[in-house]
This record gives structure tokens, sequence and C-alpha cells, in this order.
DNA sequence: AATGATAATGAAAACCATTTCCAATAAGAA
DNA sequence: TTCTTATTGGAAATGGTTTTCATTATCATT
């Protein structure tokens, strides 16, 4: 039996709302395993609840983000697109973008391995440069099976 | 003696011509470490050069990208930024990113351990996923000495 | 040098994702 | 209920980037 979602607690936590278009729009994200960005969200919520506006889903994916409970990319293509952090749900992966029609892949091969050596050099460019490193990102470039 | 920049040629031979716009912008590129963006480098060009428009310095970036010459970068601050791509001049690195003021920091410690590893990663994830990739781009995220 | 064909340019306008404003509404506390 | 504050939606503003279009520069050919 699925308890309440992981970000619940969150919400009160920092002292925040769970509304009717948090929760649409977090069901939304839970929903899919696509790179989504604001107004893709905005259409699918606004299917089920016509009444939410594309300026509250503007705000609600801001304060997640803030909330740690989504991440914010950008592959290049103009607007933001945004996916449930990882968790138990979301095993950490990194992406493979295909530049020329914008396809992203996620992969989660070969993580270990890196999250060891990306790990170790965070340790030491943290020292070196004084910088506290609190993620990474990983992108690869390149053309897909369709467009090479 | 250094004889002309190495990307004269790819000019002629890709059968565009060497303006003098496009070579103030590629002046300015070559002449900085910095990460700018298209305004700034039309504020430096337009110095020397007061005729030239920010239309033609974002048609000359776009252009400078399309022949490798250059790469464009997000760095979540809402405008791109450019720098000369890896040469002889300008060695292969990636960069640390402060997430409250956005400074830069790039590094080139590592270099060789992770191209190693992101090499391998590359082959088999261009085998797995048929995927013929360019080239990578490693960002970590976190904050500046400053900023902590 | 003059000509012609085409590439390149600049200014203004258009574009478009995202933010800001602001008045109206919803939610929780007292 | 009543009060206080958070949240919301629509319209307008913002701001980086692109498009349009008429003009100008460049190169190859006379």
């Amino acid at each position: 039996m699925p308890g309440p979602p992981w970000w619940y607690g969150r919400f009160q936590d920092a002292g925040y709302r769970l509304t009717l278009p948090r929760q649409a729009i977090l069901g939304t994200l839970s929903r899919t395993s696509k790179h989504l960005s604001a107004e893709e969200i905005y259409l699918s919520v606004h299917r089920a609840y016509p009444a939410v506006g594309l300026t509250t889903v503007y705000r609600t994916l801001e304060l997640l983000v803030r909330l740690g409970i989504i991440s914010k990319f950008d592959f290049g293509d103009g607007r933001s697109r945004y996916e449930l952090t990882t968790s138990r749900q979301r095993k950490h992966h990194h992406h493979l973008i295909c530049s020329r029609c914008g396809r992203v892949i996620d992969y989660t091969d070969f993580i270990d391995e890196e999250t060891e050596v990306l790990g170790k050099i965070e340790r030491v460019l943290s020292q070196k440069y004084n910088f506290r490193i609190n993620n990474h990102r990983l992108h690869f470039y390149g053309l897909c099976d369709k467009c090479k």
C-alpha cells in the first residue's frame, strides 16, 4: 500500500499549503517520465482543472524547485523542462540529447561508476575553489538514431 | 610567430566571408576567458566599431556555433553565454556554477581522468542507444566562497 | 574600373517564454 | 464567523532572441 507521496510533508514543514492546483501539477509530473515544459504541464493540468492558470503553473514550478521536489533543466530548445527529483520512484540518471531533433534519452547505466568519479572530483574541487558543491549535471550531445 | 587564427580557414571552406563585424566578434571572444553574453559581446564590439548592430552579433554567434568555432552555454541566468571551443588556446574544461550569484569558475583539474571515464561511457551509450555522441558537458552547481 | 549576383548588415518590429501587477478568492487560525 | 495571510488567475509588462526588409558590402567576372 503506497503511503502519501514523499513530498507531502515538505509543504507543511515549509509553511506552504498543498492546494489543488499544486497537487494537480505534482500529479502530472508524477505520472510521466518525460521532461515536460511549463506549457505542457499547464495543458495537462488544464484538461482536468480548467480553472488553473498558466501563471500558477510557473509559480508552482518555481516553488517545487525551491523545495527540491523537482528539477529544472535546459536542453537548449528555448524552454525550461521539469522532472521529479531523484527519489525512490526516480533513479539518478543523466541525459543524452539529440542536437538535431531535441529528443532526450534518460540513461542510468554507469551511474555508480560515474558517481564515484564525480564524487571524488567534487571533493577536491570543493577544497581547491572553496565551493560548496550541491549537485552536478552531465549531458551528452549528439545525434539520435533517427537523425544521424 | 603566431600564424593566422585557426578558424580563418573554416570560413572560406564553408563559403562564408570573414567580414569586419565577424572578425571583431571573434577578436572579442579571443581576448577574454570570460563567458560573455550576446549583449556583452555587442557592447565590447560596439566600442571599437559603433556601426555593428546587435542583430549581427546574434547572427554571427549562431554561425560560429554552427561552424564549431564557439560554444553556447546556459548557466541559468536567462541569457546564453559563449566561449571559444576547445583548441590549442583553450584547454578542455568544465564549469563550477554558483547557484546564488551566478559566478562561473572554469576548472581543468581531473580532465584526463574524466575524459577517460566519460569516453568509456560514451562508447557504450553510443552502442546501446544507437546515438552518435559528439560532446558532453559537465556542470557542478553549488555556492561559491562569497555566497556560502 | 564597372557590372552583376549574392552574402551580409542594421534598425525596427515581431516573437515568445517567463514575470510582474493587482484585485479577487481560498485556507487556516482565533 | 471573522480576521489574517497565502494563493490564485488574467492581463500587462519584460527581456532575450529572431524575423523582416530594404540597404550595403563583397567577390567573381567582365
